[in-house]
DNA sequence: CAATTTTCATTTGTCAGACAATTAAACGTC
DNA sequence: GACGTTTAATTGTCTGACAAATGAAAATTG
């Protein structure tokens, strides 16, 4: 692990660089305690505070983590899928936001993912899966559900399906764009006859899954995109309406 | 943004949470410059160097971007796909090679992904992506190549599949799953048998993509996926064997 | 007056040294 | 041997300082 010391700038990232690198070469393996911070400044040559910028982006991006007291000091994480979500979903999120993402872009690729786990769901769903899909699906069709509350069952539902596939890689890729997706989907539901049939195709992607019919499945969630792209569409056009009467 | 000062363990933490809360709802646009550390630290109640913690913890995520000088500062960085690639390839990397994911899951959940693009690539795939893949295709046919030259082309070969569907949150998505692959698929193309048959089946999928045959894209990518499943199938066997003869 | 150079204030990047908080191991004490 | 105490190591934070970069203002020059 070395540095060049001839740009004294940008440091931090300098060594934040070197450490990442021996962490993903495996030269640094899961739980292996780094040198202590004194340690590090000696061997870089550079002052504590710079080596500790550098250790706080490794500890943003959870490569590391850190304990103090006597046996205490910076270890290499292993990174779980769980913690992987968080910074995917922010990610995606941004994307969206700050890209200018059109909802049509967007939808479309959720959907295109998701039918890519339905094959594989409806082979090998569990129980549990499925009962979570009902029972979120029960829940949609409560009268008086807020939005918000909706929103959130529906997200529910669709990461039920996603990891009914038994792929904790799928599921971890998919939830960066579902769970990214729903400020976008929040506009779309408010009203009840659009829950209406979201929730039908709900059913039916449940009843597909537990018939371990994948290409029914797969059928009723290519409706489903249609419906939201649909509905996206009236949207937009009536709050164009709505500006241009203004 | 406020932060809890009863804690005072994990301060910057805090701050960075505070300001990336403050991006991720919109208070901070994309370009606004944040106040001078000196200024947080003033707002925060806390020092300098705890401040420049928490920035760079988001530096780190790409969330600012800082700048020296009189009029500079830290500035909301806008997020391109471009800089999202880097680290959804770190992530998923470390993701594979930390958790065990098996060859096959990790194989399942690329091949899956890939075929939710196919018929969007078929149909709308440009001239410009097709010579890519067929350039590609081309390569893996020279004699002599090296085996990471081949998997580099393999992967390129199969970027320019996903991007032909022209939607950049599916080229987002999927980069991560391709390129983290690349180390895990890199054991199982050293044989120059294996190669024909990659080749023959990168050759039809680009066929079917000229087409505008998804359906025939889908299935060559299927083939693809069985192929590459059995292989890796046969290296592992024979790796078992060989350490049980010793 | 216009153009150019110089100066200067602001801000980040780095450093040195210090103290507090935490933690586990070593040490005594009963 | 069990249980409290001390101690050393380590991270977390603070203070103060200086260097480097950079744009704006001021001074200089044609």
């Amino acid at each position: 692990m070395k540095i060049d010391p001839t740009n004294p700038a940008d440091l931090s990232a300098q060594i934040a660089k070197a450490i990442r690198d021996a962490i993903i070469s495996g030269a640094l393996p899961v739980d292996e305690r780094l040198p202590s911070e004194a340690e590090l400044a000696d061997q870089f040559n550079v002052s504590r505070p710079t080596v500790r910028e550098a250790l706080k982006r490794l500890a943003a991006q959870s490569l590391i983590r850190t304990q103090r007291g006597a046996t205490g000091g910076a270890f290499v994480n292993r990174l779980k899928f769980e913690d992987a979500y968080g910074q995917q979903i922010t990610t995606s999120t941004l994307l969206l936001s700050m890209n200018d993402v059109s909802f049509a872009t967007a939808c479309e690729a959720r959907y295109a993912l998701e039918r890519a786990c339905a094959p594989l769901s409806a082979q090998r769903r569990t129980a549990d899966h499925l009962a979570t899909m009902r029972a979120e699906a029960h829940r949609q069709s409560q009268p008086g559900l807020t939005d918000e509350a909706f929103c959130a069952s529906d997200v529910a539902f669709h990461r039920a399906l996603v990891d009914a596939a038994g792929n904790p890689v799928l599921s971890y890729q998919l939830a960066g764009a579902v769970e990214a997706m729903q400020p976008l989907m929040n506009m779309i539901t408010f009203t009840a006859r659009s829950r209406e049939t979201i929730i039908a195709l709900h059913t039916a992607i449940a009843d597909a899954i537990e018939a371990h019919d994948g290409a029914n499945a797969d059928e009723n969630l290519a409706k489903l995109a249609r419906y939201t792209q649909e509905l996206a569409q009236d949207v937009i056009a009536q709050r164009q309406a709505a500006r241009a009467s203004k």
